[in-house]
RNA sequence: UGCCCGAUAGUAUAAAGGUAGUACGACGGUUUUUGGUACCGUUUGUCUAGGUUCGAAUCCUGGUCGGGCAACCA
């Protein structure tokens, strides 16, 4: 391939640093999640960028989990973000925690004290707050700020030893309260929290804030190129402070905009909400734009890899239409899904000239797409199907390619038939459609000279098996629910689920592999649910087929 | 109303002072035993006002609009 794709910012910036060689030609990124959800596809852009990153240029990519805040945090989500990660098809450097580091942190923080750069502050939270100032107004020093640097290291250490209860003291950097950056006016590093940590048990009380752990691992790892999002510039005066001040490994921040999806949300507070209400099943609710979540949806990495290539990076903010993603899943599953037929709204179909007793067996081979076809199945026949409810109809339009009485359709792989009569029930719904078929039709042995314009998909009725179908629509009623008035659950879409109890399937589906997409033809793709069980298969619908027929 | 970041078709993203291009979407057509796929075509754009320059999406200045920053969250 001599496709050339533009560098991103990003990549220019490395490709530079490459050329300075500013770190020996060396590339380190890391992906940092904190363990305190699970990943979504906005996590899936890091990812891919990170690692990407890494991966283009001869580099490696840490995961380091950012575990500063034991009260919110557990080992269920560093469980769920390491098998995300790696069913993503990333695999990192190593697996590091920002508590790995307490100790080294510790060290860093009392150096910092020593140059005077650092005093333990005895304020309450309300008190930090109103004497940080305001954007507009300088902040001012409280008696605290002018401790020696004796007593600093005093009470650092009985802080550490567990002397105070929590919110009793806390340690700041010593930078500029009237700084017109606000997270340089003194800046909290420690708080005491009296919480048992996930890794580190009860052997701490102290705890260093994100300011305070995130750059510091970065330098201890010696990342090259740490990269966040948008929100974290303010930080960047200070991540370069305590390096500089510490004289530790330059490691340096490059910001990009975070991804923004429409008809969803993507922040960890607001699809916890969605879990904890029971608005979704849980984190891996088909609906959930979770990584989970569209892995039980259907969603196959590679496919969720090309769509962050194809969303780019900039650093404007951003908000993509969730049909580009529904492009990159059709794109993958279409030279890859088995094609089988499903009727997901059943209305049976008879044919008055095929022998009642007979079942014919028709080839259909797997995958069109794909030369040869990746072999096929033998499809049984015989004068009783299901075929689709709405492709027929009683008083057909101009241009509709389906059943209505005198029409003609080829069954998918099988005969063309002609549409001669339909009956209706006491309520006046179609009950039973009736058509003869053209013997000299056969799929593959058509000698009979007919041309017609649709073909639909069918399954024999004595030969069905019957499964669950989960149909899944966009979650919320509105692009952007976050931006709307109210609350955001106002906005779910009640329709984002139907379950259709008993759908007829071809025989072979019964043999479905789980974590396979299936296309069941013209419906869309499928794959096995994971309560799906052999007496009970459930599919969820992974994505429709795009739809070019516009009724009327 | 302090500081910071940003602004290119409907949505994203290129063009590093020299032809505004690509993808998705939408629309139309060809092919088709999936109204799918594939292929072809059409459509719509540099926030604004000045300035620098032979030449500005790009550099400078002002404005407008959007976003961020005053958590013992990350």
């Amino acid at each position: 391939m001599s496709e050339e794709r533009s560098l991103n910012f990003i990549e220019e910036i490395v490709e530079e640093d490459l050329q300075s060689g500013k770190y020996g030609g060396r590339v380190l990124t890391r992906f940092p999640p904190e363990p305190n959800g699970y990943l979504h596809i906005g996590h899936a852009k890091s990812i891919c960028l990170n690692f990407g990153l890494a991966h283009k240029y001869g580099g490696k990519t840490n995961l380091r989990f950012d575990d500063t805040n034991p009260v919110k945090e557990d080992v269920e989500y560093v469980d769920s973000i390491k098998e995300d990660v790696k069913w993503l098809g990333f695999d990192w450097a190593d697996e590091l925690y920002a508590s790995d580091y307490f100790d080294t942190l510790y060290d860093l923080a009392v150096i910092l004290i020593k140059k005077g750069l650092a005093y333990v502050d005895d304020s309450t939270a309300e008190e930090i707050a109103v004497q940080k100032g305001t954007p507009t107004e300088p902040g001012t020093p409280n008696q605290y700020r002018s401790r020696s640097v004796e007593k600093n290291l005093q009470l650092f250490a009985d802080m550490k030893a567990g002397k105070y209860p929590d919110g009793a003291k806390v340690l700041r950097a010593k930078v500029d309260l009237a700084s017109p950056n606000m997270q340089l006016r003194d800046p909290l590093m420690y708080r005491i929290k009296h919480a048992h940590h996930h890794r580190t048990g009860d052997q701490w009380c102290i705890y260093p804030m994100y300011d305070f752990a995130h750059g510091q691992s970065d330098s201890i790892e010696e990342i090259t190129h740490s990269i966040c999002t948008l929100e974290f510039i303010p930080h960047r005066p200070l991540y370069d402070w305590f390096i500089e001040q510490l004289g530790i490994f330059p490691s340096k921040q490059y910001e990009f905009a975070r991804l923004n999806l429409n008809y969803t949300v993507m922040s960890k507070r607001k699809l916890l909400q969605l879990v904890e209400d029971n608005h979704v099943e849980d984190w891996d609710d088909p609906r959930m734009p979770t990584i989970s979540g569209l892995r039980r949806r259907g969603y196959t990495p590679a496919s969720i890899r090309d769509f962050c290539e194809r969303i780019g990076v900039a650093k404007r903010e951003n908000m993509i239409d969730v049909s580009l993603l529904e492009f990159c899943i059709r794109e993958d599953l279409n030279k890859t899904a088995w094609r089988r037929m499903a009727v997901l709204d059943p209305v049976k179909l008879v044919i008055t000239n095929y022998p009642i007793d007979k079942t014919e067996s028709l080839f259909s081979e797997n995958n069109p797409e794909v030369e040869g076809g990746e072999g096929g199945r033998e499809l049984p026949f015989s004068n009783e199907l299901w075929i689709e409810r709405d492709d027929f109809m009683e008083e057909p339009p101009k241009k509709f390619f389906r059943l209505g009485v005198g029409l003609m359709v080829r069954l998918k792989s099988a005969y063309i038939i002609k549409c001669e009569s339909f009956t209706k029930d006491e309520q006046g719904n179609v009950k039973e459609i009736q058509c003869t078929y053209i013997p000299d039709s056969k799929s593959g042995h058509d000698t009979s000279g007919i041309n017609v314009k649709g073909t639909i998909h069918w399954v024999s009725v004595p030969h069905a098996h019957t499964a669950e179908v989960r149909l899944y629509d966009r979650l919320f009623r509105v692009e952007d629910p976050s931006n709307e008035d109210g609350d955001f659950k106002e906005y779910l879409n009640p329709d984002s689920l139907q379950i259709i109890p008993k759908a007829y399937i071809e025989a072979d589906l019964a043999n479905a592999i789980p974590g396979k997409g299936y296309q069941f033809i013209r419906k869309g793709y499928f794959t096995l649910d994971k309560h799906s069980t052999a007496g009970k298969l459930v599919f969820n619908r992974t994505v429709t087929l795009k739809d070019g027929w516009v009724k009327k």
